[in-house]
DNA sequence: GATGAATGAGGTTTCATTCAT
DNA sequence: AATGAATGAAACCTCATTCAT
């Protein structure tokens, strides 16, 4: 499906769509998916209220929309970033920069994942849990492949729970970043990613 | 105020209260602060809803008590775990293992624990963030003394920021009961805290 | 207006108010008049929801409309039913058949037509009821006639009330239909009119 | 159960919850089910919305409470009047008069009543329709064994089906009802009541 | 002091109707 | 002329909180 194939019609619904999406996303970011109402994301997406409910069937339906689309799209971000290298020490810097970059200038987003993804999500009944979890374990399992074939590839030192390692970094990653956002200018995000990954790469014990 | 100064009156209430705070942890814990009502709350606890108000301003009062009386506790746990020894391995041992046990204990509280500490909480208006972050800090900061008194007695080599190792410390273990909390017995807690320090103690990279 | 005088677009729009009017009856006698959207009855007769309007003013004006002309059809054909003949005897056995076989021939019409006239019918706020109950009365009076003749034409005994005597017949009529159409097997409709005449013409008492 | 157990406080909700279903049963009456909102009862009966919702689930439970506590009433009252009389005429005549009064004093009621029996009932999705033909059919039963009795004690004449004939008699019964409902005036509701049965009672063919 | 009945603001959602295309 | 996207009033219902008993 082209993009040029798309009639104006089509192309004029997306937008709105993304409009709404928007707005939602200031909004739940800013409040919690409970402290935000149908009649304020209209509003503030500049809809009737019945607009929004001919895209999404509900406030859970849009809410999920919401947060499997960003990940989405943060999801193919981060996985490029970990091809752009053959090198396994590039692939992770890569990775390093790549998600702090994004997260520095999707806010509002970051917030949410962070509620959805670490914080038990008490907001939909059932399934977006789950879902995000297993993209997050399939991510985690890539990241574990790094560490893996950087191992065979004897860049790394044997270790032995590579998966272990993945969550590791991954973790600390957001651990930062969320020190970061809380306050910017205390918790700076490191511009040279060997910063972090010198936590992992040089062992801290004298020997 | 010792103990032998409450009346019975008071001891009564004491545990009142403490009825109350159990109801709403077990509640808000499975189901989280918006999906829980007052009457839930007041119905589990064997209370009626007008003694509740007795006990607590309102909701958001409630939960706030619950949340910050349970982290008085978990805190003071953790900094008896560190000052156990005056080893600074042997302290991140302790505070690996101990962090571990009590976690797998009181699974409601760290659910909620999680929620509030890292993903965003919409949940309360203000003011809870901001002190169990004020907290959190103020622990992170006695972890990084650890780090620093190791590299001082050459436990540990030079790091430039032993805060940021105590950042890392602390997310990995957290990531870790975050994956066991989601599915046990695929990812095991592991039984020797040098499992998780390993991580940290030995380099990576091949030299 | 003779039917020539239509133009080819006269005869379209005609036939489009018929499929509309046909959808809507199908829905409203299955599920009520309140339980049926506009966007229904434009689904299922394939019309847009503008088209709709173009040939009623609104929801109110499309049930009377409907309600109005199926009744005006069944009148007529009741009116030839009872002067298909000139003995009143003949006459009603004319009625009792042909009402029974329209009933069974048009289920949809029948909910709609008795939820009009015996259920006190709320859909519409004023005009529709009264309208029916004038035609019926109308009808009703007709029926009586026939009972006045056939005491003239001393086919039948003299009796006080033949207005009466219509209602009742009418009445029972009904209600016989009304069972079949409950639960057709349990109460099937007498195939011979003069099971139901014969509550009329047969004294119930010994004497 | 008796009255004198029932504590004052279950006195007063009792109270409260027929004042509740006598607003109802007005409003109702008047407009029908979906043209009354639940904001309207609550104004009439001099509650808060939220009140009406302690003693109804929702607004279909109120409707179904309303008709079927009515309709008990109503029935337990005919079953009486049939039951005063050993003889089946002055049964008959019992049933005929007593009707005729019970409606003549309830009249919001009986406009329900006719809607829910006679009209299709489209308010509530399952259940009531059921729940009352079932009872109709069972009082349609009563009325039938008087007509048997009758035959077996030759007050009647020999005739085939009892239970047509109790249908017939109550259909005209309604219909009579509820001209006289229309208008008063125009259909008085006759006071002696064997100016009904002698429809039944004479026959009317000329022998 | 404890109770829980009563309140009503405010949430989500539907749907008849309009009007620009 | 026909369309159907957009509108927003108004429906049902929940639940934090109060206060008379």
């Amino acid at each position: 499906m082209k993009k040029e194939k798309l009639t104006r019609r089509e192309r004029e619904k997306l937008r709105q769509r993304q409009e709404i999406l928007a707005a939602a996303l200031d909004l739940f970011s800013e409040k919690g998916y409970h402290n935000v109402s149908m009649h304020e994301i209209a509003g503030k997406a500049e809809f009737a209220i019945g607009t929004l409910y001919k895209f999404f069937q509900n406030k859970e339906d849009l809410y999920k929309a919401l947060v499997l689309e960003k990940c989405d799209t943060f999801e193919k971000v981060m996985v490029q970033a970990i091809e752009a290298s053959d090198d396994e020490v590039e692939k992770l810097r890569n990775y390093v920069m790549t998600k702090g970059e994004r997260f520095r200038s999707n806010l509002p987003f970051v917030r949410l994942f962070l509620a959805e993804s670490k914080g038990a999500s008490f907001n939909i009944k059932a399934g977006l849990d789950e879902e995000l979890r297993k993209r997050m374990y399939g991510f985690l399992e890539r990241l574990a492949s790094i560490f893996e074939s950087g191992i065979k590839n004897k860049r790394f030192k044997p270790i032995s729970s590579p998966y272990s390692l993945a969550v590791a970094l991954d973790s600390v990653l957001d651990a930062f970043l969320l020190l970061w956002l809380d306050a910017p200018e205390r918790h700076p995000y490191p511009e040279d990613p060997d910063t972090i990954l010198d936590i992992f790469f040089k062992g801290l014990i004298e020997s």
